[in-house]
DNA sequence: AAATTACGTCAATAGTACTGACATAATTCC
DNA sequence: GGAATTATGTCAGTACTATTGACGTAATTT
């Protein structure tokens, strides 16, 4: 069962004692694998991926952006990309447009049919985050909303928040 | 640019006016792509990836589970386990037992050195995580925990909580 | 005119996952 | 005791997402 020059089996857990926050990590980690479970399934309908789904988010979110800026975002490489950009051009949830300053830019947007899947995708992760704030206010809100965007990169923290909701004057941050 | 039967591009950008958390839904994905990011540099050190990481984990931090329960845990299949693992004991990082009461099952240890791995892989994401909630008290702590806790399917949260950490009295929840 | 930039594409490879099938040993059920 | 089930391991084939490196084209900048 073990090979001769194995090291013998540590018996206890490792723990927080450690100086190690476990706790959080696997909570985090728990918590992304079913939030990202979610789209899955509608994915699976369209024989797309998660691949696809990020992109579909990001030019919903980001309409008219570049590819070198998706590129960016994602963290991905240029041939990475260009599979799952293809393929949903050619099922029409995205189109090109040519850069009108620099013609050699392809400007990213969602068609209709791109926007509606994006919105499908999104829906059952927004309910499940409202679920996990039922009983949260205002402050817990801001709270969880801190601490997501500290454990993001500082130099990277100027890719969230450029899409502030333009709410008319609904104050619904609230619960 | 656009071909024939393709469908206007949108213009306006997706927001939480949609009726979708789009706040945080990106901010999640943007703080476990950083957080993940932190121990991949070190993984490639050992030609190990993040499945490597994901089993390293789980075996210290309930050390003795058998290759069953690792499977619920991480939710792949046995196929899915099966190289990772090998290459794991292979390089001494875990050991196999055989069960004490079902001589079928292999209870899964982590040797010193995969001890010493797991701690090394946490180390930076938990220095994220703390800087993270520098300015943060207990109260917020417990905010974040319960956030990322009812994130998780109800049915699986048995999966987490099991480790508790054996702290003899020091408030180590408080920052 | 030359260099650079933005984008696209081809080829090869890696890591992680999947389904399906089959084998072995140990336990449980009848 | 024999049959069925369980825990684990393994083989084969496939899919998705990602990588590096190289090359081509068109447009812009120097």
């Amino acid at each position: 069962m073990t090979s001769p020059a194995a090291g013998k089996p540590i018996r206890t857990a490792i723990t927080d004692d450690d100086g190690i926050d476990f706790a959080i990590i696997e909570l985090f980690f728990f918590a992304y694998r079913d939030f990202t479970s979610d789209p899955d399934q509608i994915l699976a309908d369209y024989g797309f991926g998660r691949a696809h789904h990020r992109v579909l988010h990001f030019v919903n979110r980001r309409p008219g952006l570049t590819v070198a800026e998706l590129l960016d975002v994602l963290k991905i490489t240029k041939q990475s990309l260009a599979r799952v950009l293809k393929q949903l051009i050619d099922t029409d949830h995205i189109v090109q447009v040519q850069g009108p300053r620099d013609r050699r830019q392809r400007e990213l947007y969602p068609t209709a049919k791109g926007r509606a899947l994006a919105l499908a995708l999104a829906r059952p992760q927004s309910r499940r985050i409202r679920a996990a704030l039922e009983d949260s206010g205002a402050t817990e809100r801001a709270t969880i909303e801190r601490f997501l965007e500290a454990m993001v990169n500082p130099e990277l923290r100027a890719q969230i928040d450029i899409v502030p909701a333009q709410t008319s004057g609904k104050n619904h941050g609230d619960h």
